[in-house]
DNA sequence: GCCGTTTTCGGCCCGACTGTTTTCAGTCG
């Protein structure tokens, strides 16, 4: 049998402290909590270490300032056991007595965790009982027929793990927002039309509009009397490749593409994307990709309690329910009820003694709190923020009045600057900014980028475009920018007097070779150092990551917009773009309220490379409101004019 | 492993579904 590469704890690449950043050590201790899943670990010492992985990722200070003033334990989250593992790895740059729990176990078994169905302890029966190693492993196990003759499973477990090892194959995990989207909402629309569904919504994580979507979630309002018939209509609906399971309340199954009367639309990518999601085989793969989807059935009076549940985060309702305890309530997918009424009661029949919520506003009423827009709900502090009433007023779609970042034919784009601007003109919008690449930007031995002649005369024609509207009186205007690589000594593209000549520089690293093998601190270093050039406005894309297609190129993003606030407070106008492409959303939205605390304004750019593309606003909208921003604190909100005279400045 | 204006020990959110069971464990969200 094929054997993995064993695990290996990180290295330190440093020979000072701090030996690891802040990400590697969140990365880690996510890592040891599944490690110590498939041991026989205390499921509460298992969530201790992924709670701590999560507070670690949205720390803002410096996770070694943090150590060196003995404050790591104050952390709310992080204790003496973690507080110290984490120090003795900054500061020694090792990992403890980890080096035995990952002896312990074997990659595969990591691997097998993503097997519908399978969990860690019957990993670990199958292990320990028949040396099941890897996914390969359990295939021939269960064709051998040994899997069934374990204690606790039978042939149809035996069944059920073959098909998990195809569907795993076949699916590969998470969805991007986008395509995640596309299903729920059709999905939604046919539960809707069922006869005795009175109402259908989305839920789960496409709801809260995640960057990836796991699965689709749907709560419809049924009664009792129509369950069974709502059931057998769903299971009957078209584009659904599987029926997983079907109870009184839920039905679930899998979706495929075919759902889709006339079929998937995947937009248009810039090759660079293109590339890190699969090339020329990944129109294939993603229409015939599939995703689970569940529908909650509960009666009308329960819907709101069961659409909020089913909304999540998990995060989230844990400390809904127990802000409900605090109070003596119970709150469940079924309602809100003292606990003493309910006893011993279970599901709908103590949702008798329920408090009436005819929407979610209500139930969060009951327990003191506004309403939490969904996007919100991932307590990153919006349990708090909605108790003392200072939820921020979150940016909406049509708060947008343009948008910095786009592309024509003068480099990777389909559409004519002409083209471009009538179809900015028909979003509504004030203002429109080319930004195509500049000439070092090459992909596959081509060069994209436009010459610094080319560049200057696109600004002649955008000059006279803008004539063109002033004199008719409209109100709308191009901006001449481009996309500057940022190379990776720091410095930008073009030469100075070219860079002048523009209304704005999107700084973009494009060249990831170079800053993928470098210590983080040079990197961020280098980024500060391009930041800082006086043509410098927006930061591009920050990390350089395409969703489930390569991670970011390492560095420290709070150090970096920390400077940039710094050089807004003197005056000068330093922008850190969220890349509204489903494909990239990056700026993560994590770091948007960091941003906008050290005084960054944010902007929302689709990177649009045909007009379709602009459209993608809307997602890099969603991601800006789960990262709590208001109109105020978004670029693309100030008006044209008010821009014209900023980018003149 | 973390946490604590009742607690330094004994809690840690809650229920549905499935497959294996004769009352429950594992998995999922």
């Amino acid at each position: 049998m094929e054997k993995t590469s064993a695990l290996r704890l990180p290295v330190s690449r440093r020979d000072e402290p701090p030996h690891f950043s802040k990400a590697q050590v969140a990365d880690l201790l996510e890592q040891v909590g599944i490690l110590l899943q498939l041991t026989d670990a205390n499921v509460f010492r298992v969530r201790a270490y992924q709670n701590a992985s999560r507070i670690l990722g949205s720390l803002e200070d410096d996770l070694w300032d943090v150590i060196q003033e003995g404050n790591i334990t104050d952390v709310k989250g992080i204790g003496k056991g973690i507080g110290g593992l984490i120090t003795e790895a900054l500061t020694e740059g090792t990992w403890g007595e980890l080096q035995s729990l990952y002896d312990e176990i074997e990659p595969g078994m990591i691997e097998m965790l993503g097997i519908p169905g399978l969990g860690p302890k019957r990993i670990k029966v199958m292990h320990d009982e028949l040396g099941v190693e890897s996914i390969a492993d359990l295939s021939a196990a269960c064709e051998s027929g040994a899997v069934a003759d374990l204690d606790g499973f039978g042939e149809k477990s035996q069944q059920k793990l073959l098909d998990g090892i195809e569907l795993l194959a076949r699916f590969k995990g998470r969805r991007r927002l986008n395509v995640g989207l596309l299903y729920g909402e059709a999905f939604e629309a046919q539960v809707a039309n069922i006869p005795g569904v009175s109402r259908a919504q989305l839920a789960g994580s496409a709801r809260r509009r995640r960057e990836t979507i796991g699965d689709i979630d749907v709560v419809a309002a049924v009664e009792p009397d129509d369950v069974e018939a709502v059931s057998e209509a769903i299971r009957s609906l078209p584009g659904i490749a599987e029926v997983k399971g079907a109870g009184e309340s839920k039905v679930s199954v899998i979706l495929e593409a075919s759902l889709f009367e006339s079929g998937m639309d995947l937009g248009t990518l810039d090759g660079g994307v293109f590339d890190a999601v699969g090339g020329d085989d990944y129109p294939d793969m993603e229409t015939s990709g599939t995703i689970e989807a569940q529908v909650r059935m509960v009666p009308a009076k329960v819907f709101a309690y069961t659409l909020a549940y089913f909304t999540g985060s998990k995060e989230h309702n844990i400390r809904m329910r127990q802000l409900a305890i605090d109070r003596g309530l119970r709150l469940n997918e079924f309602g809100l009820f003292p606990e003493e009424e309910a006893g011993d009661l279970k599901g709908l029949e103590a949702a008798e003694f329920s408090l009436e919520a005819a929407d979610e506003e209500d139930i969060y009423r009951h327990l003191e709190l506004s309403w939490v827009p969904p996007e919100m709900r991932e307590d990153m502090g919006e349990i708090e923020a909605a108790a003392a009433g200072e939820l921020p007023e979150l940016v909406k779609p049509t708060d947008l009045r343009g948008s910095f970042h786009n592309h024509t034919t003068l480099s990777d784009g389909v559409a004519t600057l002409e083209q471009m601007a009538r179809a900015a003109m028909q979003l509504d919008w004030e203002f429109l900014g080319i930004s195509d690449h500049s000439q070092l930007l090459n992909i596959g031995g081509r060069q994209i980028g436009a010459d610094a002649e080319d560049m200057l005369a696109q600004g002649e024609q955008i000059r006279v475009l803008n004539e063109g509207w002033e004199d008719a009186g409209k109100d709308f205007r191009l901006f001449h920018g481009a996309e500057c690589d940022i190379l990776p000594d720091g410095s930008l593209d073009y030469d100075d007097a070219t860079r002048k000549a523009l209304s704005h520089v999107v700084g973009s690293v494009h060249q990831l070779a170079g800053w993928n093998n470098r210590d983080e601190q040079e990197n961020t270093e280098a980024l500060i150092r391009a930041i800082e050039d006086p043509t410098f406005t927006i930061l591009g894309h920050p990390t350089g990551r395409i969703l489930q297609g390569r991670d970011g190129f390492p560095f420290d993003l709070h150090q970096v917009l920390r400077r940039m606030g710094e050089l807004n407070a003197e005056g000068t106008l330093k922008s850190v773009e969220i890349n509204a492409s489903p494909y990239r959303l990056d700026l993560d939205w994590r770091f948007c309220r960091f941003a906008r605390d050290q005084g960054v304004p944010v902007c929302i750019n689709p990177d649009a490379h045909d007009i379709r593309g602009l459209r993608d606003v809307w997602f890099g909208v969603q991601m800006a409101r789960k990262g709590w921003l208001a109109a105020e604190d978004i670029l693309n909100c100030r008006s044209g004019s008010q821009l014209e005279n900023q980018f003149s400045n």
